[in-house]
DNA sequence: CGAAATTTTGAACCGTTTCAACGGACGTGG
DNA sequence: CCACGTCCGTTGAAACGGTTCAAAATTTCG
């Protein structure tokens, strides 16, 4: 969703599967770039497969990489000082995390769940960044597409009320799985109910009632505590309150 | 702050005053853009004065035009289907808007007060895009500096308390006048409590209390309703609870 | 199987909202 | 020049949604 880049929506995502090992191949994104251009980038690649709760980047940090998301989900937050948490993003596979970096990480990323990344040298990155400009066409698109989303969160967090959140937050997870959001569809939440809270801005026990709640109204069920299935689509989109409601 | 693109902390910031009838000069975006570039940006702009509360841009119409601001204020926001509004940001002179759109402006942009805009066709924009590879590169930069003022605004509204926000708020204002923020340090707040609250995630009510309980610590002075003046910036700092605290 | 972690549920509490009224600034018109 | 109406900001009191604190239920995993 967010804090960066995303091969999701984008009409080439074979490109993502297209490389075994690592995901250069993926960073051209949609096209961008020629043979020769995924050769220099794959060079300036590795693969890294991190456990759960590893940290890619952590905030204040040099910002010296630049990631792809190839397989698992990455939480991306920010923290104040006392603690609080609020996760401005979560990042599939296909997603790119870093590029919106300046000197130092403005926000920690770490896996919510066993990932796979492709992990690249910002100053590798910077250098071919020069030579293809085609590449930067791309990432402005997808970077604009981030801003998009951004606003609509911010929409959420600061005028949703808790019901609306969370059936915001099960559109957009529904949405993302295959055959996106229709009626008895069954979609995996990886994320805890802490993560949940930090994301939509409420705590896990808000949360945990506000589920109950949904599935109580038969708007959806929710076969295991980190699964949910979508029993009424029209329900749901309308108590999110969203895009078209 | 947000939905675009700025040329405030620009190195090159005279670039914005260097144009005279419009602002066509400005997106020439430290400096991007050759003479002929610049020529031909100034050629497929026009300038608008508009006065306050005139849409620039209307949620849901077809994105066809981009602006830069020469003056003033606007505010960029999102409703929902019930009129709960959220402000995504405001923009100041130098700022850009509309870059982060699709096909349609996901978001409404409103002068907060008296404005003069230079406005570019959208498609002669691509054009331009196209032909001028260094321009991308600058605008990306932008635009990851927008994602990170974005990430920051959710930490601020999904995690901040009403004091927290006020204080956040009041120095990111003050940070924007001459001298940033000092001891001192008088700015003009040229937005309602309405527009502070939108912005947010508060009532006005709450806006209004907030900054009368600040006064009375001895944190701000309010010489009148549409300015402040910062008496301790440390405290205020300590309240926002930010980047450093 | 048992310990630890996560999720759910309950009850009291609290910060913000809501509803209501008041005060002051501004602009129009008498 | 002042009276009047409107808009905006402030203040007060009550209500409410979500939080906090506490504990039980469920799941996960060694």
């Amino acid at each position: 969703m967010l804090a960066q880049l995303s091969l999701r929506d984008c009409p080439h995502v074979e490109s993502v599967s297209a490389c075994g090992q690592c995901s250069a191949r993926a960073i051209s994104v949609c096209g961008a770039l020629n043979e020769a251009g995924l050769d220099r980038l794959a060079a300036i690649a590795e693969t890294l497969t991190l456990p759960a709760d590893a940290t890619l980047a952590y905030e204040g940090d040099p910002a010296d990489h630049l990631f792809n998301i190839t397989s698992g989900v990455v939480r991306v937050s920010k923290l104040l000082p006392d603690g609080r948490r609020q996760i401005v993003g979560f990042l599939f596979a296909g997603d790119f995390l870093g590029m919106a970096a300046g000197e130092v990480y403005p926000f920690s990323a770490e896996a919510v769940e066993p990932v796979t990344v492709c992990r690249f040298k910002r100053s590798a990155y910077r250098t071919l960044l020069a030579e293809v400009p085609s590449l930067e066409a791309a990432l402005l698109d997808r970077a604009s597409h981030d801003l998009q989303a951004a606003q609509e969160h911010m929409l959420l967090l600061g005028r949703k009320s808790a019901s609306e959140r969370l059936a915001s937050f099960l559109l957009d997870v529904a949405a993302r799985g295959e055959g996106g959001v229709r009626k008895g569809g069954e979609f995996s939440l990886p994320m805890s109910r802490s993560e949940i809270g930090d994301y939509l801005g409420l705590t896990i026990e808000t949360v945990s009632r506000t589920l109950t709640k949904l599935k109580s109204a038969g708007v959806i069920t929710l076969p295991t505590a980190r699964s949910a299935r979508v029993e009424d689509p029209e329900r749901l989109r309308r108590l999110a309150g969203g895009r078209e409601a």
